[in-house]
RNA sequence: GGUCCCAUCGUCUAACGGUUAGGACGCCAGGUUCUCAUCCUGGUAAUAGGGGUUCGAUUCCCCUUGGGACUACCA
């Protein structure tokens, strides 16, 4: 290398910059067991966090702490003209929320953790520019010129040539460039890209071994990429070389789509003489359009961002159980066995994982999944859940929470705990606030033309005494069957059968049944012809309540 | 176009080369001392097609078809 070239060097790092030994030493290889994972997740703050992306979070996390590993948050801003503000706090905190804790990088409270920092890219230009400082040095990159205009231009030329496309070989024009046409461009204000001198050949092969796709062949790279855009940030590719060799990652978890730069990436790893981290390359979760299947996106798919299943108000863990049982069909058999204990003990198999490929998104399971966890728990649980969800997204409801609490935790209670099988209907906390309307009297409304249809089946005068003569008998404190004989026996004072079976035996010595009579005390107290427990409901209303509503008739 | 990846019920998936191809969600029917939600029982429904290899193929190989990813100074 002539002496001009270090001026070309200097001319594009001016400033002073550590050596690779200097950062070896800086971020030293960390102690941990031999079997301990070391894994991150990267997102780019564009705005919102995508459903794929806690996904990845969830199995790079658990592989992590279930080996006694560390999991890191890096986030990936060299994107300056996506970048959305906020992003990356939004990223942390949504993690926390899901149950997923980084041991490194940002943390809920905006502070960034850990010793191999920064962990935004943006602030570590000074890094990536040491390396790409010293492969120039070395000769294994270059300063490219080529204007966008130009490398368009190339590809177009390409396609009609029927070459692929891209900056390689003899198309690397700049490759080969002297010095002096270097400088010139330099002296010009040029802003240069600096590209990778790629060592490949792309009729060599190379055998990537993946942790969930497996051992593949593939062709060699042999893409001049750039490594450095103009404006001084590294590209995706380089920064992940770099980063995850400074951070001691061991596995890198990613999204499928990453799988075609492998080759490239193991270059890079070999060309700065660094040993690579093991790779799995996780399928995407998609979804159904029309016939065809694609990713979930993020413009098309309002399930695709978390936030959609925050403002619907599905439990955090509903979320991460459907996951996980997409990752490892086994999870719901897992569930099923060990109904009592939270889903972090269960052990994450990559075995399993390996057979995961490309799920469709499965709102209706979610749903299922939803219910079952809402099921299990307790009234408080219900009321500090859907209150955190009402604050946010129904000022109203959460008013009503709020103005009485026990009322609010005994109408949660209702065929909950102490139940044999608890009560399983609501999926999610946005469908408490209808749930619940008709306990309240400001939202209980009896509708007149069911009143009148009603009306039809038991004239007023009978209603009125069936409802006078329950009344004198019954009592707060009663429990489901003695509540249930009190109906029973008022219902047949007055002529209705005490079971179906007995009024379908002679339907002519009835004016109805036991059903009918509850279908009154139902109405006439929730405004409702479908609701739980009727007993429980009257419990839950208190006797003032249940006096005032009766009143009506 | 090039380079890869994938293929079992509608969906998620299970089956050392030997199973009446299993489960879950959904859907349908019936049942459970009030309606609903549950719960229980039963039912519905699949190895993409064609060639091999083998006594025997969902499983191994090849082709076809279908789907997907990548192919940026985005990640």
């Amino acid at each position: 290398m002539d002496n001009n070239y270090d001026l070309v060097i200097k001319k594009l790092f001016p400033e002073p910059l550590a050596s690779p030994e200097d950062l070896e030493i800086k971020y030293p290889p960390r102690k941990l067991a031999p079997e301990a994972m070391v894994t991150r997740v990267a997102p780019s703050p564009t705005g919102f966090v995508h459903f794929g992306g806690l996904y990845a979070s969830l199995i790079s996390e658990r592989f992590a702490h279930q080996s006694g590993g560390i999991f890191i948050l890096r986030i990936e801003d060299t994107d300056k003209k996506r970048e959305v503000a906020g992003t990356a706090e939004l990223f942390a905190k949504s993690l926390n929320q899901y149950g997923i804790f980084n041991d490194e990088g940002l943390n809920k409270d905006n502070k960034e953790i850990g010793d191999y920092g920064p962990y935004k890219q943006s602030e570590r230009a000074q890094i990536y520019h040491s390396y790409v400082k010293d492969l120039l040095l070395k000769g294994r990159a270059y300063p490219c010129f080529a204007s966008t205009e130009e490398l368009e231009e190339l590809r177009n030329r390409q396609e009609v040539m029927g070459e692929r496309s891209g900056y390689y070989g003899h198309f690397a024009v700049w490759r080969n460039k002297s010095v002096d046409e270097v400088l010139e461009a330099l002296d010009k204000g040029l802003k240069p890209v600096i590209r990778l001198k790629s060592p490949g050949n792309f009729n060599n092969k190379v055998i990537v071994n993946d942790l969930l796709v497996g051992r593949r062949e593939m062709p060699e790279n042999d893409q001049d990429i750039v490594i450095m855009k103009a404006d001084g940030l590294p590209t995706y590719h380089f920064a992940h070389a770099v980063d995850d060799h400074l951070m001691r990652t061991s596995h890198v978890v990613r999204g499928n789509e990453w799988f075609p730069s492998l080759p490239l990436h193991l270059q890079l790893f070999a060309t700065l003489g660094w040993e690579a981290p093991v790779y799995a390359h996780l399928a995407p979760i998609q979804k159904m359009e029309g016939v065809n299947k694609r990713k979930l996106s993020k413009r098309k798919d309002e399930e695709a961002n978390l936030a959609y299943y925050k403002k619907a108000g599905y439990p955090e863990e509903a979320v991460i159980e459907y996951l996980l049982n997409l990752a490892n069909s086994n999870f719901e058999d897992w569930r099923r066995e060990n109904a009592e204990i939270h889903n972090s003990e269960f052990k994450l198999s990559l075995k399993k994982l390996a057979k995961s490929n490309g799920p469709l998104f499965d709102l209706i399971k979610l749903t299922d999944i939803s219910k079952d966890i809402i099921a299990r728990l307790s009234a408080e649980e219900v009321y500090i859940s859907s209150l955190k969800w009402a604050q946010e997204f129904d000022t109203s409801l959460a008013k009503r929470l709020q103005t009485d609490e026990s009322y609010a935790k005994k109408i949660f209670n209702i065929e909950r705990e102490g139940a044999v099988k608890p009560r399983k209907d609501i999926s999610r906390w946005s469908e408490i606030s209808a749930e619940i309307s008709y306990f309240y009297d400001d939202n209980f409304i009896l509708d007149a033309s069911l009143k009148k249809e009603l009306m039809n089946e038991i004239s007023p005068e009978t209603a009125k005494l069936l409802i006078q003569d329950f009344l004198s008998v019954y009592n707060t404190q009663d429990n489901q069957e003695e509540w249930f004989n009190k109906l029973k026996d008022t219902a047949a004072k007055h002529g209705y059968a005490a079971s179906n079976k007995e009024y379908q035996a002679d339907t002519s010595k009835y004016k109805g049944q036991v059903g009918t009579v509850a279908k009154l005390l139902r109405f006439l107290l929730t405004g409702r012809l479908q609701t739980p427990n009727l007993c429980a409901i009257m419990q839950a209303m208190g006797e003032e309540r249940i006096m005032k509503r009766l009143n009506n008739l």
